[in-house]
DNA sequence: TTGTAAGCGTTATCAC
DNA sequence: GTGATAACGCTTACAA
């Protein structure tokens, strides 16, 4: 059905080996021959064979790529930085999702390995995956891969994520300025690394201030949705706790906080500020305009791009890297006066 | 680095022939040899080469998706559906970005023909692509491919798509009922079928009511982004102009519209109507809750695969497919009560 | 500069 | 039931 290196080299009148070379653009043939192989393959519409090439050089050209799922702001933006980035380094990006289930992340890691891709970026999100040893897989078929965003510290890879721990402190910070004492953190498992970071800052810095952070001021959310939070956050409120400050894993959920507090009649930020992550929804969309802990995306993807380049080329170990975030402050949180602090 | 089958079938003590055999769960092999293999395998953590096996099979297993973007809601919400699909029916997806660029939809289709992708699935998004023959490198290659959610009409393949034709008459009639009589459409280049095919609803029904649609009630915006439709819709405003219904492509540019009617002291809906595409913001988390003409992602990916399917296994050419829309009514439209209409 | 031929890791067709 | 062996379409020494 397709064509074939032999037919154009049959076309051509010569043999497969200088048509390899030709279309290849490698040195040793000449410029005539060349020219009519090069001429030829374009009149029969001549499409190398990706897979016999990859098996012949030993080499795929492909990048695996694995994040929990594509439509989440985030994970989409971070794609499309990391699509970006490959595409100028020359390589093709294979994509899948594992929806955070264990079995098609095993899965995807075979197929990675079973194509052969040259690299791999994974982001993590099995939580209590309490043998991740799968992943080794790459690793034992040589492999170099990069965890981004999140990482499982069981497994020997380098990982570069936002500075969440710091940028959570800051945040925190900034709260506690402002007048607030009583936090709440809305989010996923803290069996997942990032997770942790998060709530690890909240704690540690209250700890500081002689402030308890509970258990029950982490709402776990199952599944990081407007709805779940709303109702989450409503129960809370409900239930007449005292809240006057909540760190929510994403837009959606921090405006879900923001509804039920308007719900409830409490007045943000004037009564309870809210700050949320990314700063990926235009803020004049919103109901509110989100204060936020903004991610560096693009500099993830540049770190975690050399990362693996080296990785690749010079076989290095690679080395993980944590990129600074960003305070944005907009309706959420109160305005801090320096004048008003004394 | 990586075991082959030959590793396993040394190791095993048989022949690469029935390891193989063995491995694909096939007949003829003795369960006590297969036993042995499978575990060898196992032990050796072999994972099949994908690139060998698709070379001898004349199958790769793999299903090609082309979208403009993987940062746009809709797109990535198309894609869910379509790996959740496409995993259901054991194909790999691989997913590829054009970002609207002609190159790089050129040499994504020229990667897929590489490595003989069994069917595609293709959002074109070129405007102006006046010679879009390319894509029949596809065809050339017999590989099926569908047009999802708009297409070349120079192209002969099955496309599958909202029928946004009778979707935008529905609204505009919803807004002339309502009162509404100087329309204003926000999006794309009309060069592209999907545009058109709104722009011809609204400009068909107001014709039938003897109403001009006059060129300069299309803003053409170049990127459907918010501060785009910000601007393009504050200069309108600016202009004196009146305008008392705007459908906008996005939830983004509905928004921005809705803004400026706000900053300009125009009431919506009292004073103006605004209809959106999609239903994929929470409307909830909005500014206000957008009015929208919401498009059935389920069934657009379902009778695209169920046509994919068709054409890979019978050779069927497919047929193209326009899905009903659905609008659906929130703040940005003014109320329809019957007994007003008299 | 060109051609021959051996591989790459599978699957598939045969004999045995 | 099993094992040679020839494909699959390409790259790459090595010869010519």
């Amino acid at each position: 059905m397709s064509v074939s290196l032999r037919d154009i080299a049959k076309a051509a009148q010569v043999s497969e080996a200088t048509a390899s070379l030709s279309l290849n653009g490698r040195k040793g043939v000449n410029d005539k021959t060349r020219q009519k192989v090069i001429e030829t393959a374009k009149k029969l519409g001549y499409v190398s064979n990706g897979n016999a090439r990859s098996l012949a050089r030993k080499k795929s050209g492909l990048i695996g790529v694995m994040i929990p799922n594509i439509s989440n702001l985030f994970y989409s933006n971070l794609v499309r930085h990391i699509e970006r980035a490959l595409r100028d380094m020359g390589y093709k990006m294979i994509l899948v999702t594992t929806e955070s289930n264990i079995n098609y992340e095993k899965e995807m890691i075979r197929h990675f390995v079973s194509f052969r891709v040259e690299g791999a970026i994974i982001y993590p999100s099995i939580k209590q995956n309490n043998n991740p040893e799968y992943i080794n897989l790459l690793k034992q078929n040589g492999i170099p891969m990069v965890f981004i965003g999140n990482y499982y510290p069981e497994i020997d890879a380098p990982h570069v994520m936002s500075d969440l721990y710091k940028g959570v402190k800051e945040a925190v910070d900034y709260l506690f300025i402002t007048g607030c004492r009583h936090f709440y953190y809305l989010g996923g498992c803290k069996s997942i690394i990032s997770n942790q970071m998060k709530l690890n800052a909240i704690r540690d810095y209250l700890a500081d201030r002689g402030i308890e952070f509970p258990d029950d001021h982490y709402l776990l959310l199952e599944h990081t949705r407007y709805e779940n939070a709303f109702i989450r956050m409503d129960d809370l409120l409900s239930s007449g706790k005292k809240v006057d400050a909540v760190i929510a894993a994403d837009a959606f959920s921090s405006l879900a906080v923001f509804n039920v507090f308007q719900k409830k009649g409490v007045k943000v930020p004037e009564e309870a500020s809210i700050i949320s992550f990314d700063n990926l929804l235009y803020p004049d969309v919103c109901v509110t305009r989100l204060s936020c802990i903004e991610q560096d995306l693009g500099s993830i993807v540049n770190c975690t791009m050399q990362n693996l380049q080296a990785m690749i080329q010079d076989g290095s170990k690679g080395v993980s890297h944590l990129s600074p975030t960003k305070l944005i402050l907009r309706d959420t949180t109160k305005q801090y006066l320096a004048a008003e602090k004394k």
